[in-house]
DNA sequence: CACGCCAGTAACTAAACGGTTACTTTGTCG
DNA sequence: CGACAAAGTAACCGTTTAGTTACTGGCGTG
C-alpha cells in the first residue's frame, strides 16, 4: 500500500556515487525487517509459540522470503539469537572501566548492565527461551562461541586494582561479581509479572526501578569490600 | 504391560477400613499421573512447545482422560502451575525463623530458597514460562491469589529483631531482601546453560554449587548489615 | 537490449495438532 | 442380578502449521 513512503534508503557509497531512490526491491531491508519481526515474535512467544506466518506478516512480506533468506524457522531463530548477543557485546565495548576508580568502575558496570537489560527486554526473553532449551542453539553457533564477553577480563583488572589498594577482599572472583550483577538485574525484570502479581508492588514503577538500580550497586559493592 | 506391578495404592481411611487392592481403574492415580506428566512436558517445552499427545503418552493414558479431568490444554497448564506454587508454599511452612538469631535466620532463609530451587528445576522453568506470558494464568487463578507467600511477614519480623539489636540497617526492606535471595538463586540455575556455554565453567559442578550457596548467604548478609 | 538471475507473491500441501465422538469396560448400589 | 455411572480406549475431525511450488516482475550485465 504505502510502498513509496518510508525509507528513502540509498545505496550510496562503494558503488561510485550512484545515488538513486531505494527500489521496492531491497534485499537488505527485507532481510532486516524479517529479522526484526522474528525477534519480536520469538521474544513474545518463545520458539514453540512463535508463528512463521506471524513473522512474515509483521515484517510486511511473506513466508517465501523468510525461507529464502533464513532457511527455516530454527535457523531464523538462531539468527535472531546471534544478533541479540552481538547487540550486547557491541554495547559492552562502549564501556571503559580502566580509567575509573575501582569502586566507581564496579558501580558503572552494574548500572550499565541494568540499563542494558531494562532497555532490551527482548534480549532477556531470548535468554530465557534459550535456557529452556538448554542452550541448544547457542552451543551450536560457531559465531557466538567466538564472541565471548570481554567483561570478565576487564572486570578482573578492575578488581585487581581494588584489591591492590586494599579496597576489595582478595578472594573476590570476577565471574561471581558479574553473575551477582546480572542475577539481580535479570531476575527483577524477567520475573516482574509473577512478582508484581504475588507481592502486589509494581516493580516497573519509575521510583522502584531507580531504587533497584541503587540496590544492585549497593549490594555488589557491599559483597566485595573488605 | 506392567499393570499389576507398581503401586498397590490402597484407599484406606475415611471409607470404613475397606482396604482393597487398587483397581486398574483409579481416577485419583490417573489424574495425578497426568498432572505429573504435564509438569514435565510444560517445564521442558513451555506452553507453546508442550504437546497434549506427549503428555497423555507420558502419563500412560490417552487424551480423552486428559480432557476429562482438566478441560483443555490451558486449564491443565493452570493446574500444573497451581500445584507448583502450592508445593513451594507448603515447603515454606516447614521453615521456622522466629526461634533463630537474626543473622542465622536470614542465612537459613537463603539456604532454604537455594535448596528449593535446586531441587525443583521444574518450578523455575514454569516461572519462566509464566513470565514469558506476563503472568497470564497466575493472574487469572483465584486459588493462587489467596496463596501469597508467608515469607515476607516472617522475614520482616526477623529483620526487625536484627534492627533492634543494631545488627541491620534500619532502612532495609524485607521484599528487597527476599528478591535479592531469590534473584541470586534463580538466575544461577535457570541460566546455567547459556552461562556455562559462554563462560566455560560448569556451574552445576558440586563444588561450584556449594560455593554459590555460600555466596548467596554472604552477599545477602553483607547487603543488610550496618 | 535481451537475457538470466534474484526479489517477491500467492496459492498450495502434507503433517501435526488440539479437541471430540462413539464406543467398551469396570465397579457400585438398589 | 442388572442397570446406571464413571473410567477408559481408539479412531476420527477440522484447523493450524511449517514448509513448497509455480509463477511474476524488476535490475544489472554482457
Amino acid at each position: 500500500m504505502d510502498k513509496a513512503g518510508a525509507g528513502a534508503k540509498a545505496r550510496r557509497g562503494g558503488n561510485g556515487g550512484r545515488a538513486q531512490r531505494a527500489a521496492q526491491r531491497d534485499p537488505e531491508r527485507t532481510r532486516a525487517s524479517i529479522l526484526a519481526a522474528a525477534t519480536v515474535e520469538f521474544a513474545e512467544n518463545g520458539i514453540g509459540g512463535a508463528r512463521v506466518d506471524a513473522i512474515a506478516e509483521r515484517a510486511g512480506t511473506n513466508k517465501r522470503m523468510l525461507y529464502h533468506y533464513f532457511g527455516d524457522k530454527e535457523q531464523l531463530y538462531l539468527a535472531v539469537l546471534e544478533e541479540a548477543y552481538i547487540g550486547i557485546r557491541t554495547a559492552e565495548k562502549t564501556l571503559n572501566l580502566s580509567d575509573l576508580a575501582p569502586e566507581q568502575g564496579v558501580a558503572e558496570l552494574a548500572m550499565f548492565t541494568w540499563k542494558y537489560f531494562l532497555d532490551h527486554p527482548e534480549f532477556l526473553s531470548l535468554l530465557g527461551t534459550e535456557n529452556l532449551h538448554r542452550a541448544r542453539w547457542l552451543r551450536q553457533s560457531t559465531r557466538l562461541k567466538e564472541l565471548h564477553s570481554g567483561f570478565i577480563d576487564k572486570l578482573a583488572d578492575l578488581l585487581d586494582r581494588g584489591k591492590a589498594k586494599g579496597l576489595f577482599r582478595i578472594d573476590v572472583d570476577p565471574l561471581n561479581v558479574y553473575l551477582t550483577i546480572a542475577a539481580l538485574g535479570y531476575f527483577y525484570l524477567s520475573n516482574q509479572h509473577t512478582l508484581t502479581t504475588i507481592f502486589g508492588r509494581d516493580l516497573m514503577d519509575e521510583a522502584n526501578l531507580e531504587a533497584w538500580k541503587r540496590h544492585i550497586v549497593q549490594v555488589t559493592l557491599a559483597s566485595i569490600r573488605r
